[in-house]
DNA sequence: TTGAAAGCGCTAACAT
DNA sequence: ATGTTAGCGCTTTCAA
């Protein structure tokens, strides 16, 4: 690591031209003549040149810089909705880079404060604080507050006009669950949810119990399994909830992937079969569908549309107040091997 | 999103100081006196006020920014040391943030190159290029000049002096597995390793053979499976070339967790049980081992120890001639449910 | 303790 | 087509 760093200013002088030609070369913003700009390559080469992003940012005032805050960057559907957002941003110009919370809220706080510090040209926020049902008033005007300086688009509910929210369509993806597996003609359906007051959890919940009063499906207290947390272990303790009852659903829903792959081994630990004995399905269709086996059946996003519509919300140049405050992210349902038409 | 940033400039008029002071009191560097810093404080809150880290940066040279430049953010491998790596940065005072390739060399490159461009005050290069057995000349001259420029680690074999290269224990994890493996009794083992050229495969595979061959163990070339990625796919083709053979194994070594999971569906498939039928074993001691049903034995990695040194090299004030250029991580040896020790 | 001013490396308006 | 120069927002001597 050497101490002196080249500058267009080196450039400018051997090749004897001035800076602002150096940087008009580099940025191919005006003509320039091909003998002063052929002597300014060569350098360019010979030094290895790279512009000082920072100040470039300082003085263009847009870095082309993309931050996508996460609360669990191990979690497989954050994973996959970066993947898909870093493809379609690095499309447009962009380079991306992902930040975890692990949902920490002061890790939280920090981490945005100091992403925000660094001027992105927009921040995209997906779960945590953002994802409460209950918004906390402190965290959303220290967004309004961010907001007034960069462009912050959130991976759920808007919270207030002026960011833009790009969520999940929740009420539908249940209601897809919930039609295919009553097309199976499964009528008994229990459903292992976490207790966590985040948005699309209380959303999905909500829409559970309706769905079932309004087929006038049996909806037993005790096939409502609350657990813990979003994943595999939560799901293991589903799965011995379901089998300590005295009479069992004849499908289940887990909360995601993850806690259904946790209820599937849970199962087949105590000689369950799926979907033989009773049937799984799932939510996000992530990769852990395919570990599982049998393959679970689950509900998808289509992340392609979801970081488009993330990115037009993020790179929008007009008037904030004129973007629509919320779009929706269609579902999708993806059968696999994990539930089975009942025999009548 | 308003236009105008305030700065310390605006804050300096307000409140009737010099806009040094109110450096001063935002770093904390000098004394200022009660009354101007309590006047500046209520400005800040007042405005929410964020200093342009662009800006700091550029006059500091330091950003406390750190950035990981990965092959594929969606590999839980990745993701795990990622996620080392971010707490151990956090806790010294850095900010990572995570960049992906998608291993495809040209956005390897302009990544890098951005990312290089964007002064963070180090960069850790993990897996892509950087791993071959047989190193691009041009890509490691082109980190090179980049460590000119800024700190640079990889998170495999050092590519050259200066660059310092922290890697697992390749060696002795094919070691550890081996000797778990005969311990319980196995002799007749399979490899379904990846053919990609990279270091770590390859130092694997030869260490393979050298322990069976040193250990006079059988070692059948169609035992020896080679397929084409790191991925379930993969090892579910792995299983039905092992199902194919006439003499099978007893045991098999998956390339990592990924493939040994799919061997481990190809072979339930099948009707072949694990542990039962065969033993199978790991690499990465990823969350994959949990979701497998039995629970995948596997060979990891020390996460927290390798963000450990991988900081404290990306972090290293001094002369990185005098930096050790290779350092190894110790690998263990986590036993789950999928080998079984073989009766006599 | 505090302020003035130079400088970090680049872009862009203005002038030529 | 090209050079000069004034910022961009912050830190940091240097003086006072």
């Amino acid at each position: 690591m050497s101490q002196k760093n080249i500058t267009i200013y080196d450039l400018a002088k051997e090749a004897g031209v001035s800076p602002a030609t150096v940087s008009r070369i580099l940025n191919g913003t005006t003509a320039v003549s091909p003998k002063k700009r052929e002597a300014v390559m060569t350098l360019i080469h010979k030094y290895q040149f790279q512009p000082n992003a920072l100040a470039r940012a300082l003085s263009e005032k847009r870095s082309r810089l993309i931050a996508m805050v996460v609360a669990h960057a191990e979690n497989s559907y954050y994973n996959s909705l970066f993947a898909a957002c870093e493809s379609e941003a690095y499309r447009r110009g962009y380079v991306t880079v992902l930040l975890s919370t692990h949902s920490v809220p002061e890790t939280e706080e920090s981490v945005i404060r100091r992403m925000g510090e660094l001027r992105p040209d927009a921040v995209i926020l997906c779960g945590g604080r953002i994802d409460l049902a209950e918004p906390d008033p402190d965290f959303i005007r220290m967004l309004a507050s961010l907001s007034e300086r960069m462009r912050l688009v959130v991976g759920s509910q808007s919270p207030r006009p002026g960011i833009p929210g790009i969520a999940v369509d929740h009420e539908k993806s249940m209601e897809l669950a919930l039609s295919y597996l009553t097309s199976l003609g499964h009528r008994e359906i229990g459903f292992v949810y976490t207790g966590a007051p985040y948005y699309g959890t209380v959303q999905r919940l909500t829409r559970f119990s309706a769905i079932m009063d309004a087929m006038h499906l049996p909806l037993h207290p005790e096939w409502l399994i609350e657990v813990p947390e979003y994943d595999i272990p939560s799901g293991v303790i589903g799965a011995e909830r379901i089998l300590a009852l005295s009479h069992r659903p004849t499908a289940i829903l887990g909360m995601n992937d993850m806690v259904s792959s946790g209820i599937l081994q849970g199962l087949l630990a105590h000689g369950v079969q799926v979907p033989q004995d009773i049937s799984l399905l799932g939510f996000d269709d992530t990769f852990v569908t395919r570990i599982a086996a049998p393959h679970l059946t689950s509900i998808g996003y289509d992340y392609p549309t979801y970081a488009r519509l993330l990115l037009d919300a993020a790179l929008y140049e007009g008037d904030p107040g004129e973007y629509p405050q919320n779009q929706i992210i269609p579902v999708y349902l993806k059968v696999r091997d994990s539930c089975r038409r009942l025999d009548v």
